[in-house]
DNA sequence: GGGGAGAGATGCCGC
DNA sequence: GCGGCATTTCTCCCC
């Protein structure tokens, strides 16, 4: 058990990533507090020290510590366990060992990121370029626009001169999206101290409950779609085209 | 390369948790479209068919497809491919692997879950449970109130018999928490017909922006800290007492 | 580092 | 399934 513990954490100093398999009980307590009774689990230490703990189920990671976190094995008697903690954070975790499964290490280099496309910031993008998909006559003045109170995605006025937010959802507009939309067209009306300004929800959908209180508040919909416009090298495969 | 992919197609065919760690490229369309040029990732495939890929850095999945998702491990001429498709969600991705570094295939069985402490569920029972924290006089009426824009974290009256709108938060209050906070505290009106109702956000902290907005409509502030309140079995060792 | 908001958010609970 | 919302949200961007 020694030569384990003592290889995993050279590979921790190194900064290499880490995955393993195990029986394991954890407790965690920081931001909050949790505890998981024994059961096979997945480990990942990565170079940047975040450690995540996932079930054989799920998405989401039962239990992590983020970046900048410090991990040691460690025995005490005949038990191993993996302790981290991350005292800027005020976070700590323990990890209980029972049985090991598996484990790896590598040293593993990934410089590139990640290109998006189908995001809310394009959505904003097209209707800033494409005004008359918002409505006919409609001419923006700003994207992103910066406000105490929040940012709005497109800032414009129609083609009678009356100011108009846009508020774009990639996905279904909710009840949040419409209080959001409604903070800032009470700013605006504050800042510039007017009593006109309209406001939009450009979205694919809109639930029954938003739209509604959309209604309500004299508010208005406009059914558009995100765009996909992701740039691919030329002659690359496509994806389903296998 | 052939045994390889029937030895992991397998695999994912019982059920088997597969981990494995590979140079590759990776393309994505569904919800939104994506390409991560090459990098070395790890790669989970869990029983539950759900699928997850991480650089080496970051908290957060770079690429993922949910549960009930197929997976097969493919070879077109001399290059192995994973391909993962979910037709139900319409969602499509394709791991390219150019080079693979290890990887790990085990039965895993957990059946437990996490048992989590601190939360803003039971901050509003405690509320609820110790009204006096909120303000002399509270009376709470009920818990989780359910209505059509919204459900209420606690709702009661204050000691002269005015309505009043608790919103609990665990973290920091933000401007969105004053208009969730507003939007029920209107409906509350709406719904009684009465205009006296009071707003309070109950929270450990609040930024400076939603502060101000809070009391430019008349609503008020009281710090609270989420409860620790986890339940650990006798004799249990605690965390930090290794 | 805080503030504000999006996310291919995920997960949970209620209807 | 949708709806509404918390999350040890995470991540990004801007101040």
């Amino acid at each position: 058990m020694d030569d384990f513990i003592e290889h995993l954490n050279r590979a921790i100093k190194r900064g290499e990533t880490i995955v393993f398999s195990s029986n394991c009980e954890i407790d965690y307590k920081g931001r909050a507090e949790s505890h998981l009774p024994d059961g096979d689990r997945i480990i990942l230490i990565k170079p940047d020290k975040t450690l995540l703990i996932h079930q054989p189920f799920g998405s989401a990671p039962v239990n992590y510590m983020k970046a900048e976190s410090e991990h040691s094995f460690v025995r005490d008697g005949e038990t191993l366990y993996m302790k981290s903690e991350n005292p800027a954070l005020k976070e700590y975790l323990s990890l209980k060992i029972n049985k090991l499964h598996f484990y790896n290490t590598a040293r593993l280099e990934d410089g590139k990121r990640i290109e998006l496309s189908g995001t809310e910031r394009e959505m904003s993008d097209y209707l800033y370029d494409n005004p008359s998909v918002v409505e006919e006559g409609f001419k923006p003045l700003s994207r992103e626009e910066h406000t105490r109170y929040g940012f709005i995605d497109v800032f414009g006025h129609d083609k009678t001169g009356t100011l108009v937010v846009v508020e774009c959802k990639r996905y279904r507009a909710d009840l949040s999206a419409v209080t959001q939309l409604r903070r800032y067209v009470e700013k605006i009306k504050e800042a510039k101290g007017i009593t006109a300004c309209r406001g939009i929800i450009a979205a694919p959908e809109i639930s029954a409950n938003a739209l509604s209180m959309l209604n309500d508040w004299g508010f208005s919909f406009r059914h558009v779609h995100p765009p996909n416009r992701l740039k691919r090298a030329q002659g690359q495969k496509k994806i389903g085209e296998y």
